[in-house]
DNA sequence: TTGACGCATGCCGATATCGGCATATGATGG
DNA sequence: CCATCATATGCCGATATCGGCATGCGTCAA
């Protein structure tokens, strides 16, 4: 078995750092692929595989225009993940502390070591 | 070219859904391997593997203690994430709009046509 | 109809992943 | 020192990924 399919989960598909920047882009309007493309340096078929990836975990919507296919943000899927995240928010405080508490324990180990 | 390294990237790390429960797992406190691994219906190997990763993404630390070796959260890496997504806040409550707005144009659509 | 444009898809190669198993490493206790 | 327990690591197979290239398909304009 390899990694589960970056097809079919939210944090995933944001794994990848040029998805990541679709999105971001994303939030200033609608664009075609080409656009997209271009604006991040990548190729058409590049791009046009991330939309995927990214129509298919519902984090985009495309709507046809003319000859072009217009692609936007659909942020709900983002939800959760920042949820989740958030779940941990009390303890990234804390952590500082409990670091702190760490680093004092070394520099007491190591003064009593060389003592 | 394959997948971005998920050893340098807290995304990456956190793609894995037993990773994601080994996180949840230590906010309860420090554990040993073995009994995040039994917890977890996983291998002791495979526990150890989610760890190193974590480990290398900096959201988990590790410290001796005699035989064992307890695992424990540091989950300032996770902030950044939650930032990102938080950065996209406002748009997934403007995409029910849009939503909305999206499936009204297609009922519209489908009235037209079939007129 | 034909050509041009915009986009999607298919195939390929290189690579990283995850899980399982065996085994190495490390620390503890007798 | 040796046996044992806790953990890490190495190797493997199956698979999914990403990027590049060529090409298919649909739409519009002349």
């Amino acid at each position: 078995m390899a990694r589960a399919a970056t097809t079919s989960d939210v944090f995933n598909a944001i794994a990848e750092p040029q998805r990541r920047e679709i999105l971001v882009l994303l939030r200033a309007g609608e664009r075609p692929v080409t656009e997209l493309a271009q604006e991040l340096g990548m190729t058409q078929p590049g791009a046009s595989k991330h939309l995927r990836v990214l129509r298919e975990v519902g984090l985009v919507r495309d709507r046809k225009a003319g000859k072009q296919r217009l692609y936007g943000l659909d942020a709900r899927g983002l939800r959760p993940v920042h949820e989740w995240t958030g779940g941990f928010e009390r303890f990234w405080n804390e952590s500082f502390d409990r670091l702190d508490a760490y680093v004092q324990d070394l520099k007491q180990a190591r003064q009593d070591g060389s003592n």
